[in-house]
DNA sequence: TATTGTTATACTCTATAACTATA
DNA sequence: TATAGTTATAGAGTATAACAATA
């Protein structure tokens, strides 16, 4: 890699980034479920039952904005919030079970909404994605 | 690559891009310039003076958030508009000599925020992330 | 009539600061 | 006092719809 391709790495993968996630967004505003609303109904999906605190280190945003999804979500029926059961300060958010259906069906829907675009793709291609995706992800903790 | 990891790949590509997108845009913020707004302004910095119209294509949104984020530009004294030569119906999108110079601070200052984290990858990792790139804008390009 | 761009409006997503309730 | 979460407020970024000016 040169170092001119170096130096404009950077301002490729934000561009990058910036589009894949206005792309989505749009798919999903047309789905009826923002984007970063399906992220917690599909992260409570896949880890369990998760306190506000919690879920908000997983998705890396503020409490705040956990607490405006997380009641989106229970406006549409789709997230309960139960008590804790020792700690009455926090909240343990868990999946209604229509929230479940449609995180359970959200991964069918998104593969979909790819697939087609992944089809375009070589192996080796996606295998660069999965991995490019790792390493973004490991940026991303570093970036604080 | 698994089934199962391919099931998956949409999600975590979804969730890199919204995440780094999160993170970038805060390093901006603070920068006093937002992200979008800086894209705007490196583009033109590279392809040269746009139409609104044209610069609505490049960056891939509508025109009325280019009108926005340009004006807000014209504000920063960083952008002018100029009458196009024969269709009075077009803006012609100019940097002025700020606008020049912090366009092309960006690059350098985008390097040296991304240049910590890519200092901690290999450089078969940073050819990973180049080549990831390169996908993610060809897929961008189909979801339509 | 068609094209270019703006204005009006609305929504998502996020943050920080200030607050409440509980530990 | 410290922690968990909410409310209040603000700002970026985007879209669609309706409009004005020009071709």
């Amino acid at each position: 890699m040169s170092a001119e391709s170096d130096t404009y790495l950077a301002r490729d993968l934000s561009v990058s980034a910036m589009r894949l996630n206005r792309r989505l967004r749009l798919r999903h505003v047309n789905d009826r479920i923002p984007v970063a609303q399906l992220s917690i109904l599909t992260t409570i999906f896949r880890e369990g039952s998760l306190t506000a605190g919690e879920l908000a280190v997983r998705e890396r945003i503020k409490p705040p904005s956990i607490s405006r999804s997380s009641h989106a979500l229970v406006e549409m029926g789709l997230l309960k919030r139960v008590p804790h059961a020792t700690d009455r300060r926090q909240v343990v958010l868990t999946l209604t079970d229509e929230g479940r259906r449609v995180a359970g069906e959200d991964v069918a829907a998104r593969e979909k909404v790819l697939a087609d675009q992944l089809g375009f793709l070589t192996p080796q291609q996606r295998t660069t994605l999965a991995e490019a995706s790792n390493i973004l992800i490991g940026i991303v903790e570093r970036v604080q």
